[in-house]
DNA sequence: ATTCTATGTATAGGAAACTTATGTATATTT
DNA sequence: AAATATACATAAGTTTCCTATACATAGAAT
């Protein structure tokens, strides 16, 4: 995704909030999307975007639907029943990784004198 | 180093940041101290931390000396000059990756109209 | 005309990070 | 005597991701 490790795990999280903020999204829409949203610091490759798509569409988080847009396919993605109730859990995780690495890099100053 | 996938890849900028705040620890001590901080939400297994901590000593990143306590054996890391260095261009990235992630998650409204 | 860039999906091969399981060894608690 | 805590280590396997490649259409540039 880019030159840090620290973005890998977090690509499933990223595809299903994206999903539940526009309900359906082709995965080339997923890429253009991520790099405008982080300023073109992160850019999804097409070798861990479509695997995970595949992956996620086996597990039931998500349903695909094709259309046919200017002579061009398209596989739209949208989260299932089962997909919104993971991507809550997921969302909670983030929140919690999130909090957990701040607390590592900036500790509170121990309050005990 | 839980269940949540998010962790992936924050290993070494975790066991850096540590060693910058703390001057010397040994691996044990870094398990434990990562386990408080985050209230028993992350735990580092030997199977990650120790291969991580050689790979770092190989690079460069770390020095390690040997101590006898209590008959026991520990070994003691502690940055490098280059690697007080890296730590710093580590933790930049951490930052941008934290509020990239944040940019995902929780998305500015429009505010084009 | 041809080549490059953008749009759009896909997979094979490999690298890297991590988990699980196991091993060794001493000290303390039950 | 057995279990837990301290302390380090590695082998085998899984997962995730990157690089490279492939196919296909459309538009822009040369």
């Amino acid at each position: 995704m880019k030159n840090s490790q620290l973005y890998k795990g977090s690509l499933n999280t990223i595809i299903m909030k994206l999903l539940e903020e526009n309900g359906k999204m082709y995965g080339y829409e997923i890429t253009q999307k991520v790099k405008i949203i982080t300023q073109g610091e992160l850019n999804i490759t097409e070798g861990a975007l479509y695997p995970a798509l595949h992956k996620l569409e086996a597990e039931g988080i998500l349903d695909v639907e094709i259309e046919r847009v200017d002579n061009r396919m398209r596989k739209y993605y949208k989260l299932t029943e089962s997909g919104q109730k993971e991507t809550i859990n997921r969302l909670a995780e983030l929140e919690d990784f999130i909090r957990n690495m701040q607390s590592l890099v900036n500790p509170k100053p121990n309050l005990e004198f």
